[in-house]
DNA sequence: GTTAGCACTCAAAATATCCGAGTGCTAACA
DNA sequence: TGTTAGCACTCGGATATTTTGAGTGCTAAC
């Protein structure tokens, strides 16, 4: 059967209607709701094809019709299309000096919920290709080093070695020296065995203390290290289809696990600019089968990025979402240049 | 009236029975529930009295009693003046070589939640009178400087700060050197107008960069600081009487924001080194007027200290949150030595 | 002081009843 | 051939009604 233009409206009707009420829509509804001038009759058999060809359900015999998510996918599908560059203002708060992006982060999910009251979340960027910019060894007491790293794009992170014996203040300039040196301006992928033991030939004094230095530094880098900041959680109260406590409750606990959502944002390789939608089913994780969940990607450096995403029910505001989105993430991309 | 030791009893076992249950309980439960050997219809005369007196309550006229606020403080007082000293084994799994105290302090709030099914909460200690151990800054570009501050305790925190125009290697090298020749060892009070202007007046050459320094870092003390780590939000689910979307929005909203339960648990003082109980309407917090909110202190350092805490519903295991409480602030106190 | 017995209460569960939005089908119409 | 009015039918949800049983308070006897 062909999806002619009439029914493709009706669809986009139902669907719309839908969004706003939360209930199942009917033909009569329709039938006022479109300027298409069509009795509720008429409205029925459309309806009874657009059934048939699995773009809308009904929950029970006697009750209207709800999209399924075939016929959301196919609503997303021309949203994007449509919508593809066109970008809704949405006023960002974001102080952009304050260099800790974490705290950007935070601050990034905050929005996101309150602008579009869905769960929200924001991945602290990958950094396996992010250059080193420097290293600064310092003496904390009798057995441990602070290690800072500071990374390309102002990322800052520390870690404490704990080193054999202790070490003269002497020993940690020169380490300082040596690892600056070799390290500066390399990315994980470089910093590989030659490197590592050219320099421990070069200084074979240091080799040890080299070795457990770079040991406790290598997972700066790691993916393993990948944060994931959540806002709004309690936002799915509003929505009446996800407000049954089995489903909260699986759906709060993986927000609050996150560990399982990270690997969602990244899960669809590397549709990269790109908005990425799971509807239902689609989604891989369990928690999230009732949900939708749109998730995009932003950029620190080529090669450096993360991911923001919304958990909202099915029925969710596509429109708003994908632009707000698609704003905070060019909104970023802009403090992170 | 008096509250004789069979009345005691026939409280005790109501309360236990309650707080297994969850259901109100009868008479003829509790006949067969103690080693009393009464009839239900004494039993019955008792509890009559008991609730006149105020310590248990009936939800409505043909059900058993369930215990009143009232109920629970004496049952929860009576318990800490048995349990004060005794401590069950919770074996718990912290890996005391971490050194980074928020990773600790993350795990604790998991070990915690995980132990008890209730939702917990950490705090990160409070450094007012903390002393300074050192402070490391690195030219990180142009225009900003990256300030480490390490606490004692090893407590690590750092800090952009943008300068006004460049700075030289050569200048940060002698920033370091005052900075760390004035401060060192000294805590927040300690480094007051004082202690600043001398160090401006003597080093003239610098004020501006000490200025800028200073007020960058002296928020690394302040109270604001206080990060509040929570884990299993989720459990609340567990709890048919927290289950009900409207409560359970309110306290998991309360959970996701912290604020405000972080300033519960610095609310009352200074009962320092004992446990604090809030039984549902004793709590100023309108989110938890329908749990039980149990909070202990670990220390870091003499006048230096963080909470720990519980959140259930008021039928809480008391006995067990007390003694897993006490144990993890023990062991807190002995990592943190 | 304790207990058995019994009438009484009342929330919760089970059951019955009603209502109406929405459907599918048919027949008439343009 | 596509559109529409009309109508019988369905069935979930709301409301009303009944049943059930745990629990109580009171009284009288032990």
């Amino acid at each position: 059967m062909e999806l002619t233009d009439r029914k493709l409206k009706i669809l986009q009707a139902i669907i719309r209607n839908y969004l706003e009420t939360g209930e199942p829509v009917g033909s009569r509804t329709i039938s006022k709701y479109t300027d298409l001038n069509l009795s509720s009759a008429t409205i029925r058999n459309e309806m009874s094809d657009l059934e048939e060809m699995g773009y809308i359900v009904q929950p029970h015999t006697s009750a209207g019709r709800i999209p399924s998510d075939k016929g959301y996918r196919l609503y997303v599908d021309m949203l994007m299309k449509e919508k593809a560059d066109e970008m809704a203002s949405l006023k960002v708060e974001l102080d952009n000096k304050t260099a800790k992006l974490e705290v950007i982060l935070k601050e990034t999910a905050k929005i996101l919920a309150h602008n579009t009251n869905y769960a929200s979340l924001v991945t602290t960027p990958q950094y396996r290709t992010k250059k080193l910019k420097f290293l600064q060894l310092s003496k904390m007491d009798e057995h441990n080093l602070l290690a800072i790293v500071v990374l390309e794009g102002n990322v800052i992170q520390n870690r404490v070695v704990a080193t054999e014996g202790p070490v003269e203040e002497d020993t940690i300039l020169k380490l300082n020296l040596i690892l600056n040196t070799y390290l500066n301006g390399l990315d994980l992928r470089e910093i590989n065995l030659g490197v590592i033991s050219k320099m421990k030939q070069e200084n074979p004094k240091f080799a040890t203390l080299l070795t457990e230095v770079l040991d406790s530094i290598a997972d700066c880098f790691g993916e393993e290290n990948i944060e994931t900041f959540t806002s709004g959680a309690t936002n799915i109260f509003k929505y009446p289809e996800l407000n049954d406590s089995q489903k909260a409750s699986n759906l709060l606990y993986a927000l609050e696990e996150k560990k399982q959502l990270t690997e969602l944002m990244y899960s669809e390789g590397d549709s990269d600019r790109g908005i990425q939608v799971y509807i239902g089913d689609e989604s891989p994780l369990e928690a999230t089968k009732d949900c939708a969940v749109v998730t995009a990607t932003y950029h620190l450096d080529e090669g450096v990025y993360g991911k923001i995403g919304i958990i909202g029910p099915r029925r969710m505001d596509y429109e708003k979402v994908v632009s707000s989105l698609q704003n905070l993430m060019s909104e970023l991309d802009e403090i992170m240049k």
